[in-house]
DNA sequence: CCTTGTGAAAGCATTCACAGCC
DNA sequence: GGCTGTGAATGCTTTCACAAGG
């Protein structure tokens, strides 16, 4: 039985292998004093804590390039998601293949969702159109909402909403070259702040 | 003077008051007594902390889907990012216009990097492309990368990456997305963890 | 007054260190 | 002997609460 300490795993990690342990411990008691935990029994549950041995279908709004990049997204599969439908507002768009899936018309986002019982919806849309997407998603019964569109969305309890600003990365590692850079000079002007997050 | 309190900020932002001047002291001592913080001033200050107020060219390689719709995203330029070049492996892509730039090829890379002074690359290329990607952008002067390429990459001391999986947001939904649906039957095997993370 | 800026207190998360168990 | 699981200790973050100051 192929097994893996807890420190083994934290090296692999970069973490603590004390933390790692109690995390774990969180899910259950699944591993064996002096031996480790077994691999293929830790992965299972692990997957089945975090829902990945769910089937999750989702609808992605709003095929341009971002949408279309996220239907050729690899990862998604791997996780348990299913494309259960790409829509689109374009009529010019509709029928055309992304990633093996027909495009289809936004006036169809209500069928889709309630046929395929899809709780978790993609958009990719431009700004405008985000929060009327997002009215329709949720009135049609989808529960979680994934919005790359640059706006805040409004959304009724109990629906969940999370925003992925592309940019944001982006500006988390200008932060630290300006750091780097700052080094080995004195700030141009104003305090430099004792703290700073990393 | 348009002023704000942090009390109204904190509302805005939905975290406690206390905290966020807490935080604000850090960058220095911004705020009057009895009035509140002078927005324009704040704005200014917080901007040039975070490398708001500098320009920073990127070179965004691999102009795929993803690559284009980076390109595309308008949210880069208003936070002082340029994008300095496209690349792409494929010659039958180079010249072709995207986001109102020439797409180039990735033998220039070195080049443009240099004239540029760029410091930051963005990675959207296929997995197999990114760590030799990876290589020639730190062989030519990057420090820190953004990598969107489903892999981990390795880079000597002194360069940071930061690697952006676009299922991951997707998977905190589902696991959300699953305690609802749990909330009211019991879990069909195992146990439930004491504390998750939110 | 009113609101900032900040010590002190409370609340969390991480790490230590070792008893418990295979 | 070796590694997990976990109380206790440590360290960090957030909140409280109020003196300081416009």
């Amino acid at each position: 039985m192929p097994t893996v300490s807890s420190e083994e795993l934290a090296a692999a990690a970069g973490v603590n292998s004390a933390k790692l342990r109690k995390d774990f411990s969180y899910l259950g008691s699944y591993g064996t004093r002096g031996v480790g935990y077994d691999v293929e029994y830790l992965v299972y549950q692990i997957s089945r804590e975090l829902g990945l041995t769910q089937d999750w279908p989702v609808v992605i709004v709003g095929i341009g390039n971002l949408g279309a990049a996220l239907a050729n997204y690899g990862g998604f599969a791997s996780r348990g998601f299913r494309v259960a439908a790409l829509l689109d507002a374009d009529t010019a768009l509709a029928g055309r293949l992304v990633a093996g899936l027909p495009v289809r018309h936004i006036d169809e986002l209500e069928t889709i969702v309630a046929d395929n019982q899809v709780s978790i919806g993609v958009i990719a849309t431009p700004a405008g159109a985000a929060q009327e997407v997002t009215d329709r998603l949720v009135a049609a019964g989808v529960t979680s909402i994934l919005n790359f569109a640059p706006t805040v969305l409004s959304v009724p309890d109990g629906v969940d909403v999370r925003k992925v600003d592309l940019s944001i990365e982006l500006q988390i590692l200008a932060f630290h070259e300006q750091r780097k850079a700052g080094d080995d000079r004195p700030e141009p002007d104003g305090d430099v702040p004792a703290v700073m997050p990393a």
